[in-house]
DNA sequence: GCCGTTTTCGGCCCGACTGTTTTCAGTCG
């Protein structure tokens, strides 16, 4: 047995993406360039391990990965090494990569102050843009100058992506405020806010107004704007005092629907669309359709742009060119789940745990919202911090429920859940007695979360194993944005979960969205059911639902495979069974 | 370097904003 060197996924997109970086400063042809790019973050967002398909000999099935790239891949499998990477770093200093993270920074200007004054690295760049040493140079100027000083500014004040969570209500107020200027017909948010990605770059938003000059003035002048670092007529930027940024397109109405499609991207999904339209002659831009004649076709709507191509409206969860286009072409994209039909909460925590609401408010809470059925599912005793249930208390609290379901009479139908913590060792915190006598039972780790992969996995698996246990919460354990999941080996826990036939919970909390959406459309594929569960700890919490809903649509899922969408009946219809085999 | 219901070779999305090189290159999304 060869010793092979197992690269993840996320090494091998780092490691294309390296290549495509110094390539791109070396000043290798682009779109070898771009190749790799697409390879790396084809890698990125594979939902299976590079390693197995390599395995399988299938590594130029995954979109991007051609011969040559599937070789590189083999070479770093095989020898751990990859030779093309050496002699390239030897060639352009890796350092240099770091700088294309500079805003307004490029290969060709990175290229340009490598070869001319030496450059190698941030603080060399700082030092001669202090020293006047830049504008020097061919093309540019002491504006130039000034602008490299400001990204490198911006850079090290730069933050993160932004979890969903902060950017979601914030883009809400500017929109509000946006809205409220008279001339402004529609405000939308674009970009990835409305793809739903977990977390966003920046906030896009779109307006929709004749003349474009009072809201852009509006945007530019906000109080809370620290910097504005773009201005123009269709289109600004400005950063905000708490490290946002965000970004503003101004279109005429009648123009609205290309502008929109064009904002909501993703990139590589309007590039593909613009491909598509290319061979059915046209030319899409955000302005308009238009024929090599000049003549234009305006498109006020979304579904219009789509349609002149010949497709049904994609879903912007979709826009990621994950296969989408190709799925319109053929009239198989997903019905996709809705807000609407979310019927039960199956994970939310109470005064009994670490919950502010009592059983009776929650219960009231979770009414109002319109949902039919209620899971109340508090911790188990060993988390501690969160004053977890011990057995005793949990019977108790059984009693309690009943009483509060009296009082409610069918408004709403309450059911006896736990979340019982998985302890490190893969048991869990109650024995299986007590967990039989659960109307449904949500496993989920809390801590140990950074033993080895193999640990964890194996921890994971024996839990899956257990019949009493229905639903894997929050399954990696995922916080953003600073703590990772577990490193787990995800396919042999889809697949045992899968086997026992447990529900995997998307955890609808933006702290957490986890699941994420490349496992949840995995499971699916493989035919398993998911849960959609806000982890309710406070009435506002269930209105953090419609995050979880957006994952299960990333997801490509259909109501059909997530068990909170069954009425009462055949949800408890299935439980039962569960807890008969 | 990848890819193929117009191609196994010859393509590979499109436009706004900025600054500098007075007609365009670089960067970004």
């Amino acid at each position: 047995m060869a010793n092979f060197h197992r690269f993840s996924n996320r090494q091998l997109a780092q490691i294309f993406e390296q290549i495509a970086d110094l390539s791109e400063i070396k000043g290798e042809v682009i779109y070898k360039v771009l190749a790799y790019r697409r390879a790396a973050e084809s890698l990125a967002e594979l939902n299976r391990e590079a390693f197995d398909i390599w395995q399988s000999g299938k590594l130029t099935e995954i979109p991007g990965v051609g011969k040559a790239i599937a070789e590189k891949i083999e070479e770093l499998f095989t020898t751990g090494r990859l030779g093309f990477l050496e002699k390239l770093t030897a060639e352009v200093p890796p350092s240099l990569a770091e700088l294309l993270a500079v805003p307004d920074l490029g290969p060709k200007k990175i290229a340009l102050f490598w070869k001319e004054l030496g450059i190698t690295t941030l603080a060399e760049l700082e030092e001669a843009a202090r020293t006047g040493k830049l504008r020097t140079l061919p093309g540019m100027g002491e504006k130039s100058e000034a602008r490299v000083l400001a990204g490198i500014e911006a850079y090290k004040r730069r933050s993160e992506r932004i979890p969903i969570g902060r950017a979601y209500p914030f883009a809400q107020r500017l929109i509000a405020r946006l809205q409220a200027i008279p001339g402004v017909q529609r405000v939308e948010m674009a970009g990835s806010l409305r793809r739903g990605r977990s977390t966003v770059g920046d906030i896009d938003l779109l307006a929709a107004a004749a003349d474009s000059s009072s809201v852009m003035e509006a945007f530019l002048s906000d109080p809370e704007v620290v910097r504005v670092t773009a201005s123009g007529e269709t289109k600004s930027s400005v950063e905000y005092s708490h490290g946002l940024r965000a970004q503003l397109w101004v279109h005429p109405p009648e123009r609205f629907g290309t502008a929109w499609q064009y904002a909501t991207g993703s990139k590589e999904h309007n590039v593909r669309l613009r491909e598509l339209a290319l061979k059915q002659g046209w030319s899409l831009s955000e302005h308009a359709l238009s024929r090599k004649d000049g003549s234009e076709v305006l498109c006020s709507q979304e579904e219009e742009v789509y349609a002149a191509l010949g497709l049904p409206w994609i879903p912007p969860e979709l826009r990621e060119d994950r296969g989408e286009i190709q799925a319109a072409l053929e009239g198989k994209l997903p019905r996709l789940i809705q807000l609407s039909e979310i019927r039960s909460e199956l994970h939310a925590h109470t005064t009994w745990s670490d919950g502010k609401l009592t059983i009776a408010e929650l219960a009231e809470a979770a009414r109002k919202r319109g949902l039919e059925v209620l899971v109340i599912s508090d911790h188990s005793a060993s988390l501690a911090i969160t004053g977890g249930l011990t057995a005793e208390a949990a019977l108790e609290q059984r009693r309690e429920i009943q009483r509060v379901q009296e009082q409610l009479g069918d408004s709403i139908r309450l059911l006896h859940g736990i979340e019982v913590e998985i302890r490190a060792d893969g048991s869990l915190d109650f024995p299986d007695e007590v967990l039989a006598g659960f109307d449904l039972v949500t496993a989920s780790m809390h801590t140990a979360l950074r033993q080895p992969r193999q640990q964890v996995t194996e921890r994971l698996l024996k839990v899956l194993r257990n019949p009493h246990v229905d639903i894997l919460g929050h399954p990696t354990g995922r916080m953003f944005p600073n703590r990772e999941g577990a490193d787990l080996d995800m396919e042999a826990v889809l697949r045992a979960a899968r086997e026992h036939n447990v529900v995997l919970e998307i955890n609808a909390h933006p702290s957490r969205l986890d699941l994420d959406d490349l496992y949840a459309r995995r499971y699916a594929e493989m035919g398993g059911l998911l849960a959609i569960n806000t982890d309710a700890h406070a009435e506002s919490d269930f209105d953090l639902l419609h995050f979880g809903v957006t994952i299960a649509r990333r997801a490509w899922v259909e109501a059909e495979s997530v068990i909170n969408t069954w009425p009462l009946a055949r949800l408890l219809a299935w439980l039962g069974a569960r807890h008969k085999g």
